[in-house]
DNA sequence: TTGTATGCGTTATCAT
DNA sequence: ATGATAACGCATACAA
């Protein structure tokens, strides 16, 4: 495959000419740039872009980890994050790191490696310690509230928000409440945990262990969970549940059973999913797609102005009401 | 930043000896070794794998295009994909192209540029001949069945299995179906309405063009084809609908207007989503997973063995039986 | 088992 | 406006 140098030789120029024309220099006569195009053409020659990282020392991508891509949470953002990627002419290497630690860390190592010019991390396995150390190596952007660390972070308020969600109940009168969470471990959901545990205790609503289910990650969870409150002696009258389509899989199972909802039982569902919109299921939305362009457009931001102070950004969130309370 | 040179000075041996070291090569003696891996230690160094892909050719990434990550269809392909990229120690870079031939041209650009060893297209905006040009430059899959081209393809059976779909409606006794599309552009969809109306004549049934309904995508999709089925005079007594998903939506709706799903309308879907196995959707699966990782089996194949010879592998697909039909 | 020298293909520097 | 040459950091053919 032709080089530059052979570009140059046929043309009659120098290499620093081909490259100027290639790069869009000032500086190249008219019809240097004509004769450089020509032979370009006519060889079929493309830029070894691998050469230009090596030189440039950046190589335009940007990895992205994540446990799992196919989960609505994770595609949301990672649909924000493309979007903006196209636009600021940026690649995306992805990681489905399936919370393995060692995956994640390879990741960081390429950022050492010059693979890549910066990470987005949108939900990790690794300690902020471990992720403070590569930010010597170029920017990192998670998403998910850690603090103030060497690296820029755009997160939702989930301890607000979790806490807007109760309230919210407790306003519509609910005095007995529930709470579905997705993975046990995981930093949101911990926080979450203390926001509820925080609210029962303070509003002093009734309150019994079992009405605090883990691990509930698809809409199946959701019916179990459904079968598991009628099986129980005394069930709430709310239930507030991380994950729409979790809502919607207990929803349909317990409307199956002759639940009324919300008479029998009111569901609070979370990220505004498709399926919650059908099934009116009133819902907190956090703004997932924002989340991801705006790591990216954070990310990039760091990475064209070789400034590495980190920003936080804290977003929005919102109740939307329907008819599941 | 250290380089290769400074390390073999450092730990008195030559370069190449610093990069056997690094390339687990046979023939470093043990003292060598030691002391070549205590210098990388001590300045904390890390190779530069730009310029270990400018001079070996190769860079361990591979694109894979798509038009819409945040979709269920195109997020299991790549799950499958993203897990055996896993296995084989590979990158995977994620091009959401939109359907945008032009962004989906720079992917393959991106080929020639010696960028990526190789280009998985789950969905193309692009001709055949298009991307045949590209083969010169390294091993392409697609996810679409194009015929015996000059690049390989994992592909379903979509007439057959579409098929076998109406034969099963029709084995029900049911004799006149309807049929819900999603985007009417897309190489799958032409094939299948194809297909139904075949069908249709083969078998006279009854038929009604209203009856066929394109750009169905969303839940809220199915949820208005069931309100505008509602309003025709005539409806057929069985739907066939292309992504379980706009079939939840269909039957949701419907029920709620007291329609009896299959008494007074039978619903069948496509793909096997979770939101299928709630509500009891009878649906053909195709085993989108095994399309991903099969996908990326091939193209590391190709890319490993220097082979490229296109291979075609055919899927299976199953119907399974649940309650709508 | 080890080292020297060369090449990968580009951009950056500096001189003219 | 143009070109000669260095530099990027590594792998490898070849010699020893």
């Amino acid at each position: 495959m032709a080089n530059i140098k052979e570009i140059a030789r046929i043309a009659g120029v120098s290499v620093t000419t081909v490259s100027r024309v290639l790069n869009n220099h000032p500086y190249v006569s008219k019809d240097k740039r004509a004769a450089v195009l020509d032979t370009i053409e006519q060889l079929n020659y493309t830029r070894n872009m691998n050469a230009v990282h090596l030189i440039t020392g950046r190589t335009g991508a940007v990895a992205v980890i994540l446990p799992y891509i196919n989960a609505f949470y994770f595609s949301i953002i990672m649909n924000g994050l493309a979007h903006e990627a196209l636009l600021a002419q940026y690649r995306l290497i992805l990681c489905q790191s399936n919370y393995l630690a060692e995956e994640e860390i390879k990741v960081l190592e390429m950022l050492r490696n010059k693979e890549i010019d910066g990470v987005v991390i949108v939900s990790t396995a690794l300690k902020p310690e471990v992720i403070e150390e590569y930010t010597a190596y170029g920017p990192v952007v998670t998403c998910q509230d850690s603090g103030q660390r060497r690296y820029s972070s755009v997160y939702i308020e989930h301890y607000a928000a979790f806490r807007q969600g109760l309230q919210y109940l407790t306003g519509k009168g609910y005095r007995s409440i529930g709470y579905c969470e997705g993975r046990q471990n995981g930093s949101s959901a911990s926080i979450r945990q203390t926001a509820f545990r925080e609210f029962i205790a303070e509003h002093k609503l009734d309150f019994q262990e079992e009405w605090m289910i883990y691990d509930c990650t698809t809409e199946e969870d959701g019916a179990a969970v459904a079968r598991s409150l009628l099986e129980m002696p005394e069930r709430p009258e709310a239930m507030i549940i991380t994950g729409d389509h979790v809502a919607a899989g207990l929803i349909i199972e317990a409307r199956k059973a002759g639940l009324s909802i919300p008479g029998d039982l009111a569901v609070m569902g979370f990220d505004n999913q498709p399926i919650g919109r059908l099934l009116e299921i009133t819902t907190i939305d956090n703004h997932l797609y924002e989340m991801g362009a705006s790591a990216f457009r954070i990310i990039h931001e760091q990475i064209s102005s070789d400034n590495p102070d980190p920003v936080y950004r804290k977003l929005d969130y919102r109740i939307i009401e329907r008819s599941t309370v």
